[in-house]
DNA sequence: GGGGGTACGTACTCGCGGTACGTACTGCGA
DNA sequence: TCGCAGTACGTACCGCGAGTACGTACCCCC
């Protein structure tokens, strides 16, 4: 049937006796295997198209390993959802670090964001799968890392005036822009010239920043926290042109 | 067990003994009722967590019925998928048909989506689990109609210019719109207090489109083909503030 | 009025997630 | 060094649920 203990071990370079290892280190390189495969698994085929045979199969271990390790199909998710995120994050933060002036480092947040956007693992664990399998608000929190460049950012290109952003008002802006930014990330990843297409995106991104920077430098209010608690605010259109 | 046939009719409102009625009638309103059920149940327990025992006993019938008019659980979801858009469809078309000036009626569109992406089933169904069951190029496929809003939008925003703008990135900035208002929508949505946050999402709106129509007046170009079409374009950041 | 086709109902299979339980090995304390 | 407890699995099984095969009653049209 299956490959025996000695064997599973040996093919993963372990002594066949493991009489000197340790053996917290087998348990790491097990749990580890199911969740490389997994994710493998859950990019490829999606998480109802992905079975825990197939998981087990191809880590070369069985059920029982697998539940001892995790609560059950979606906890794996959840760990494999982790993984992707957190390799999106450090894959952000090192691009931001290479730049020293702030704006770049906003630039450079914004290209990783839309870089991560379009990795095939992302796509499909986090972006696609992971709100209908976690839930949306589980997802958003797992997210959070990276909203907070994007919040940070919209924050910026707002501030400089003196009364402060209404903080409803800016979280909805900053919830806007990230959306748009995955959206963004979307056209790319499904576009036929994938660079020619983030080009446009970056081009388009930077008109919508700068009509923002526009606006504020024009004078143009948004309204402070009493006039958006009364019930009827302005018509919600644009200035005149 | 289940249910005789003349009972289950006599509870459709119909004569037990069917003899005048018209059959396609009978066939249609077994259809409805599936589909009917199964929007509520999967806006309730989502796709997975919904049996297809659950939605034939809610619509009385069996199986056998539902295998009938559907080629399995997938293509009941895609039926309560069109019937849940083509609803929102019809409701952002009514309220745009309710303006008459053209700004109005975008207005109008806009709020709309914004609207119909806090309803129950549009979420679920359409946003959270239709990418993930019927992937993602169905649902944009279907959700053309209502982009098609925003796209029109956009090119107004945009327009009044002498050479008209490269299609691709036309195509990138309603994309990114579209992202950003479907965001909105669960902004508002996810919001403790919801009059509060559409407030601030219609004041955010209104000011990015602003920004967009300043950057037009004030001359600022979008590259052409020709430019976009070339390898490395200009830094893609805004304009000096 | 009978034959064919539609609109179901019934009974079954089978894949898959989850569970119960057995077991080998390992590190530790006496 | 010997037991012993706990860990890290493996194995066998259960139940649910999607899909299928087949039977049947009824309607419509000739």
């Amino acid at each position: 049937m299956s490959k025996s203990s000695a064997a599973r071990r040996l093919r993963q370079g372990l002594p066949s006796v493991p009489g000197t290892g340790r053996r917290a280190q087998f348990s790491d390189r097990t749990k580890r295997a199911l969740v490389e495969v997994a994710e493998r698994l859950f990019t490829e085929d999606g998480y109802a198209g992905t079975s825990l045979d197939a998981i087990v199969a191809g880590a070369e271990v069985t059920k029982g390993a697998l539940y001892h390790h995790f609560d059950g199909k979606r906890a794996l998710f959840e760990a494999v959802f982790e993984r992707v995120e957190a390799q999106a994050v450090g894959r952000i933060k090192r691009a931001m670090q290479e730049q020293e002036d702030p704006w770049d480092q906003a630039v450079a947040g914004l290209r990783g964001f839309v870089d991560v956007v379009q990795q095939p693992a992302y796509r499909r664990v986090v972006v696609l799968e992971g709100p209908a399998v976690l839930g949306h608000e589980r997802v958003r929190e797992q997210v959070r890392t990276s909203f907070t460049v994007v919040h940070d950012l919209v924050a910026n290109v707002l501030g400089d005036r003196r009364q402060p952003i209404d903080p409803m008002l800016l979280e909805g802006f900053s919830t806007i822009f990230f959306g748009a930014l995955s959206s963004a990330g979307e056209f790319v990843a499904d576009s036929h010239d994938p660079g020619a297409a983030s080009r446009r995106v970056e081009v388009a991104i930077g008109y919508i920043l700068g009509g923002l920077q526009l606006m504020r430098d024009a004078g143009v209010a948004l309204p402070g926290e009493q006039e958006l608690a009364a019930g009827a605010g302005p018509d919600g259109d644009a200035p005149d042109a």
